[in-house]
DNA sequence: AACGGCCTCAACCGCCTAGGT
DNA sequence: AACCTAGGCGGTTGAGGCCGT
């Protein structure tokens, strides 16, 4: 069975000859491909409308960038899919040159792996064990994963490198029923995983904790970046990514993938005890206390706080499950 | 050399949506 | 409103290549 587009005509399968991509590039180079239907006929081609349009977008089209992804195009991959989800097409808009079936293709072969490989689900781009292992109802925690600290990252240009902040204080979690939503700068945000309130300057921040995203080792470097990472690099948080690698991504996106992301929210209660104890986390100069260091971006004009979750355990001093908890 | 398992990726399938009639 | 068609998209398939035994 067939295209219904082409199911009335003798149509060519399979993989296209040098000749059928020479019929093809000659007609579309000197009239233009116009409605993908008529192509066939007018290019003396046995193939469908469909079929010629494929061969275009994702062989012969001059723009075309070939060869292996570069780290860059990986990490660009892997940032915008942890917001997006498979949404291929979008994906392949932020890699010039790029179609979106070569990044599925990539990313089903070669991204996805590394990733379970991290411990990571390549679909939430949480850590696995957190993910499956929200203990049953127990409110002591026995993830193995990684113990929990918190960093916040921040666009907001009133907040600079190493900003304490006059308080940090987390209100309790309440998404039981994937219903809670909380607004922030005109941005809603459903199902947050952790929220918090906090002032700087006597202003009133709000605060919440957010998905999971795997960052390349290099940004380790970068000393505005207030994260920290865990031995596999791996931290929560959403800004950080976006600010550095996803530059092109525009507001409605934004909130558009802010919103497919919170659908991906696993299920569970996460119960903030005690989070003054971190304040002594023992770190190496990214955490210290409450006092971060910051993503600021002034180009990104993302006007309110993002937090991440970083699991962390090389970094904290005591065990930070202590004073978390699941609730499922 | 032969074989089997695995991987890659080009191409197809089927669904969805928008626009036209 | 109902139907049709084209285009776009994500999921899936399978041919061919690679690699280990």
């Amino acid at each position: 069975m067939g295209h219904h587009c082409c199911s009335k005509q003798k149509v060519k399968r399979g993989l296209w000859s040098p000749e059928e991509d020479e019929k093809l590039m000659r007609h579309i180079t000197s009239h233009g491909h116009g409605c993908w239907s008529a192509v066939p006929k007018l290019a003396g081609l046995q193939r469908c409308g469909k079929s010629c349009r494929l061969r275009w977008i994702n062989y012969l089209r001059p723009d075309l960038k070939r060869g292996s992804f570069t780290e860059q195009e990986e990490r660009t991959i892997i940032d915008v899919h942890r917001i997006l989800g498979n949404r291929w097409a979008q994906i392949a808009k932020h890699l010039p040159g790029r179609t979106d079936n070569e990044v599925k293709n990539f990313w089903n072969s070669c991204i996805k792996k590394k990733l379970i490989a991290q411990g990571l689900d390549p679909n939430t781009h949480n850590l696995l064990s957190l993910h499956q292992n929200p203990n049953n109802g127990n409110n002591a925690c026995n993830t193995k994963a990684a113990d929990l600290v918190f960093s916040v990252s921040t666009t907001s240009s009133t907040i600079t490198s190493h900003t304490k902040f006059d308080s940090f204080k987390p209100s309790a979690l309440t998404l039981p029923h994937q219903n809670t939503t909380i607004k922030i700068n005109g941005f809603e945000y459903k199902n947050p995983k952790l929220v918090w309130n906090a002032t700087h300057n006597s202003e009133s921040l709000i605060g919440f904790a957010n998905d999971f995203t795997p960052i390349p080792s290099s940004w380790t470097n970068q000393s505005n970046f207030g994260v920290v990472l865990n031995q596999e690099n791996c931290m929560w948080g959403t800004s950080a990514g976006i600010d550095q690698n996803v530059g092109t991504i525009t507001r409605q996106e934004m909130e558009l993938e802010e919103e497919a992301q919170q659908k991906k929210r696993f299920g569970g209660e996460l119960i903030i005890n005690n989070v003054t104890e971190l304040t002594n986390v023992n770190s190496t100069g990214m955490i210290e206390g409450m006092d971060h260091s910051f993503d600021v971006d002034s180009n990104f004009d993302f006007d309110f706080m993002e937090a991440a979750l970083v699991p962390c355990g090389m970094y904290t001093s005591g065990n930070i499950m202590d004073h978390l908890a699941w609730d499922c």
